[in-house]
DNA sequence: CGTCAAGAAAGTGTCGACACTATTGCGTTC
DNA sequence: GAACGCAATAGTGTCGACACTTTCTTGACG
């Protein structure tokens, strides 16, 4: 039994019983692949298989293909001509550039809200944190994740570039399977508050060099742990008894 | 006749007389259509239609949906649910933010070749700028414009990180459109020139806060045209006597 | 005359089928 | 017994068709 016959549920069941097509499976689809890649369903250089993908949601090649060719432009796959959609990689350096990248653009969003948003729109950067800021250690991962993000990408809205907003959410998907496994970790909740909280000092202050510097320690400080979480991860996806070997190609 | 029964030949045409289908039309569509955005051929706001567009190109709608999907996460078109693509707008701040970006992603760029590229590497930077200068401001448009993208994106592999090349390539094909209407005007040919090779002293000499200044001022130099280019660009696109009503709607 | 509604037309979203390509497995040859 | 090639299989790329939605047209009603 090598076909594996799981269904994987759209993440919007249809209510309906009747098979009639309702709305935008396309999308769904989307959704739904991007879960499975970001949870490590379908692993690292994984081929794609396009059919058995249908199959588990439940609708036809088509809106899969769509959500496929997204995910490409996305970098969450890669496509081969006439052989296929592949998983992307999960290389250190990968994830690397994409910290840096990362920085760049949160680097860039905090100088331009330093010098263009009102004083009330930085008052909303502030009172989003201390808003969430309470029980910020005791949420659940996927929470505090979501929390983060959100405030980083205010400052993004707040820089008035919505291409910002853009690549910032962008970056963000590709890198949150990674550091959803550095949060389970726990390794350093604290100087994360504590980041947070100056940063909207800094904000407060206009003072641009101290917020960009601020930016760049917290971001490279969870780079440091993502090595560490790099192995974890690779640990718990190739899990212990699966050869690997299947996937273990020659690297040009 | 409404029906525009014009024949836009794919890019690559099909050398055998038989209609067997060969090598991914999917790949070639994405090609033309971009191209047929970036020279107005499809114009601002305008719906696209897929029917038409698969009969022109002698595909079916399948590539073209495939294609018109990429161009969508690219930001060229935007998808309205159950009402198919649309061309980007044409708006100035639109384009300002990306230029903005553009400014971000080069000084970026620049700053982490001076600090990680070997002297070699920066050689190659200057022997591509010094191949290209003698003739640079009698070239063509677009030869012009391919150099001078050429030159920023050997910038950014210079840099080490993959995806500022990814970012960058992403960001030129979006204002490309705008940039080759700017360098017909030839406003300030000696002006780039100069930078350029200013820019490859400052490299040289891994002067970071020179290079930066002098692409951010390269950059902004052009954005100061680009408002009159836009205009250039209205008159061009939407001819005379093209009452353009139906295009210009109410904006939030 | 203008407004609105119902029907017609046009267009998108998805499907199943088929052609072509890559891969796997098997038999042949040395 | 290993390397090679060939047939069988699996999988992608594209197509034409159809269901559903939006838009346009037409005609009734005020």
């Amino acid at each position: 039994m090598n076909e594996r016959s799981e269904i994987i549920a759209l993440s919007d069941p249809q209510t309906e019983g009747e098979t009639r097509r309702s709305a935008d499976s396309s999308e769904r689809a989307y959704n739904t692949i991007r879960k499975l890649l970001v949870e490590f369903k379908l692993k690292p250089e994984e081929r794609i298989n396009e059919v058995q993908l249908s199959r588990s949601l439940g609708v036809s090649r088509t809106p899969i293909r769509e959500a496929l060719n997204r995910l490409a432009s996305e970098g969450f796959v890669s496509l081969t001509p006439n052989r296929g959609f592949f998983v992307r990689s999960l290389s250190t350096e990968g994830l690397l550039d994409l910290y840096e990248l990362r920085t760049i653009i949160e680097c860039a969003a905090f100088r331009l809200m330093c010098q263009r948003a009102e004083d009330d729109q930085i008052e909303r950067l502030r009172a989003y944190w201390t808003a969430i800021v309470e029980g910020y250690q005791d949420h659940p991962p996927d929470v505090i994740l979501a929390e983060d993000e959100g405030f980083h990408l205010l400052i993004a809205e707040l820089s008035g570039n919505p291409e910002l907003v853009h690549q910032l959410s962008s970056i963000n998907a590709r890198i949150r399977f990674i550091r959803r496994i550095q949060i389970e970790h726990r390794t350093h909740d604290k100087a994360q508050v504590s980041s947070h909280s100056a940063i909207v000092e800094a904000a407060m202050n206009r003072d641009i060099e101290r917020g960009v510097e601020l930016l760049r320690n917290h971001i490279e400080m969870t780079v440091s742990a993502t090595q560490q979480a790099l192995k974890d991860a690779l640990l718990k996806v190739f899990a212990p008894g699966d050869a690997s070997s299947k996937t273990r190609r020659r690297r040009a």
